[in-house]
DNA sequence: ACGCACCTGCAATACGTATGCATCAAGGAA
DNA sequence: TTCCTTGATGCATACGTATTGCAGGTGCGT
């Protein structure tokens, strides 16, 4: 239902704003990771892309180029798999609020209210500019 | 200095405590541990142990056992590479606190001040719970 | 349609992690 | 203190994932 010859269109068009080329290993990937509800591995990604006779590396190559990109979310759920998902098209700005990452299941959620306490912000201003806030957890699904 | 006949006997009496054998190896695992005050990565343990002529996959072996043993904390900041720190003596560790990591040099800190707001944690409550915060951004040797 | 720069495939490599096995030593028993 | 058992170590090697070099192919602005 969300396949409709007029998506890929869309998708060629996100992948060339980013500042990228809107080869066919791009446009399939962005497909996948729009489609998935849930970040995927690299190797599932690779995986599927292999079946279009897209390289691993050439898959990796672009999971990476992507998430430079801000097309993709790279998240490390501490299993050292690195999972991607595609951010939504007016979604750019995602290093801006907190994210929660269940470490069980992947699911990555956003906490738009979620800030430290102002002894806090000036503890951590010590060691530098926090650009990114992470907590991780087991979510409600998952205990 | 920090470094008192006392001190290694008290690591020794530690690790025996942990159901393992107080070998060079392990003392000065620990001992360095100890007197660090962030996270080292296997990396950075197993090279100054080879200074000791300490073996890699000895230091490896003997993280990962005391790790197993309560002895030490292993920890993922998302760069695939796993970081441990000793647990204090009468430490609990459920007692974990924040970490920032430098997106650019790869330098962890210790936060153990930093806390949430109480409108956060239950903003975060709701998703689940919460077992390890971790701030990324650039440290201030970096920028 | 052309051509340049970017992208791809393939292979090779780097790197972090893990293990098999023979030898050695920690530490409790005698 | 010496002996003995069990666990620890060193060395080589295996492994899976991540990364890179390079030659050839392809997108896409002109």
């Amino acid at each position: 239902m969300s396949k409709s010859p007029e998506s890929i269109e869309a998708i060629k068009q996100a992948i060339r704003e980013a500042g990228l080329r809107a080869t066919p290993a791009r446009i399939a990937t962005l497909v996948m990771l729009r489609e998935a509800k849930a970040p995927l591995t690299h190797a599932d990604v690779a995986e599927q892309l292999a079946a279009n006779g897209v390289d691993k590396a050439t898959a990796f190559r672009n999971l990476n180029d992507m998430t430079d990109s801000g097309l993709l979310r790279r998240t490390e759920l501490g299993d050292h798999v690195w999972r991607f998902e595609a951010i939504a098209e007016g979604e750019h700005d995602q290093s801006a609020h907190p994210h929660f990452l269940c470490v069980d299941c992947g699911t990555v959620s956003c906490l738009n209210d979620v800030k430290l306490t102002a002894g806090s912000q000036r503890e951590s201003g010590k060691v530098g500019e926090v650009t990114e806030i992470l907590l991780r957890g087991h979510c409600n699904d998952c205990r």
